[in-house]
DNA sequence: GGTGTAATGTATACATTGTACACATTACAC
DNA sequence: GTGTAATGTGTACAATGTATACATTACACC
């Protein structure tokens, strides 16, 4: 079984307690000292659990040890704050990406690795949006007025967004003559759009009732299908 | 320009009033005559506006002119209010396709015919998602415990759901020889993937840029790589 | 090293929300 | 005509987001 790396999440983990118990903070200092990633990452851990709704900032600052009005030291509003998980969100996922990609194995065939590449894309995106579900569901779907497609923070080790690997994925197939530079805005988007929905579909949508394993035989097939739709 | 036929929401659309007020409704009768009706026509307006987070219980009462308490003699909770509304948006969508379908003209072509409704369907499907973001968000994103796929609130006026006609769509594909019936369930999940997944990438995704001209474009050639790849 | 100032956290307060509980009104079956 | 179930109201409460005023402290500057 795989498990994630969400190097984000990792430090907050272990500040979990029972059910409906919050651990009260108390800190010797009158300053935090990183009040804004503490907040972070409790509205993470919180989002994980229980997607964009489960992100009430007043348990953000309970989490941080903290009264509720310090959050607006470091966050506009709760909208800023739902755009921040959103961006680590993007993050994460894109650093699935490239941990899938970074998996692939050698070859010479220069086609038969630019494949492997747009499937890799694909691979991990589905099975981020299953492992994943609460971050993932909030990947895109907050209301994001400033375009972090392309912001750092949205980005994965490698500095590109999840758009930006699939991007690099189809220019590898470009290279390979697999398909045309005219096409490619188009099979960005239509990859991006089955996978995409596909995902949707499965954590919301009428393919609930799909076990984890029909769904990862499915993916595949799908992955396939785009492949050869391109 | 193409207007959309929401029988479900003709009734209270005349209802509003200029920003921010709200009428009050003054009644003789102490009972409201048809209340279930009244408060459901009213959160699927707010739907409309602002997606499920405008429907908020209290302004819906509001919109009905009967106190807060009254909307839980018709819903259990703020939760099945918003299936309520899920379900009618189903609903609306499920008319626009049947409407869509029907606009197809004759032939005597039985393939041309099977493809030109499977058109159809993705077609009214994002026009839909295009002409009613509020609503078509909300007809799948609703953490819907019953499953709601083919019950008849969720229907058209054939009685079919979106999903089934789709399904009878592809059935019709399959009868001209155009696909096999082992690959139907997969076509289904492919065909429904790709296109709900465009749709939810231009409205709250990385393709929110995309301007509705360029969307149709690009959505109808997306329609045709799903027909050829299915 | 002392001090002023900006940064950071707190206290208090308020409007709004969902909803529980007790009560009022009325349609309708008998 | 009357009793009962259905339907709407009044009051109340805890929780939330956030505005405003205040407290504490790190740090730049002399």
């Amino acid at each position: 079984m795989y498990t994630l790396h969400l190097q984000l999440l990792t430090l907050s983990t272990n500040m979990n307690m029972a059910n409906k118990t919050t651990i009260q903070i108390k800190r010797s200092t009158y300053r935090h000292g990183d009040l804004y990633r503490a907040l972070l990452d409790a509205a993470v851990q919180l989002a994980r659990k229980g997607g964009a709704e489960a992100v009430v900032l007043r348990e953000v600052t309970r989490q941080a040890g903290v009264s509720p009005n310090a959050a607006y030291r470091h966050f506009a509003d709760r909208h800023a704050l739902l755009q921040a998980v959103s961006m680590a969100a993007q993050s994460a996922l894109a650093v699935e990406i490239e941990n899938e990609i970074n998996r692939i194995g050698k070859s010479d065939d220069q086609l038969e690795l630019a494949r492997a590449r747009l499937r890799a894309v694909g691979t991990a995106y589905l099975r981020f949006a299953l492992a994943e579900p609460g971050l993932f569901g909030m990947a895109f779907s907050v209301p994001n007025d400033l375009s972090n497609a392309d912001n750092p923070a949205s980005a994965g080790e490698s500095g590109l967004t999840a758009y930006q690997l699939l991007g690099t994925a189809l220019d590898k197939l470009i290279e390979a003559g697999a398909i045309t530079q005219e096409r490619r805005q188009f099979a960005e988007i239509f990859a991006w759009s089955a996978v995409h929905g596909f995902a949707k579909l499965m954590l919301e949508g009428p393919l609930r009732s799909l076990d984890k394993t029909q769904a990862e035989v499915i993916g595949q097939r799908l992955i396939d299908v785009v492949e050869r739709g391109l």
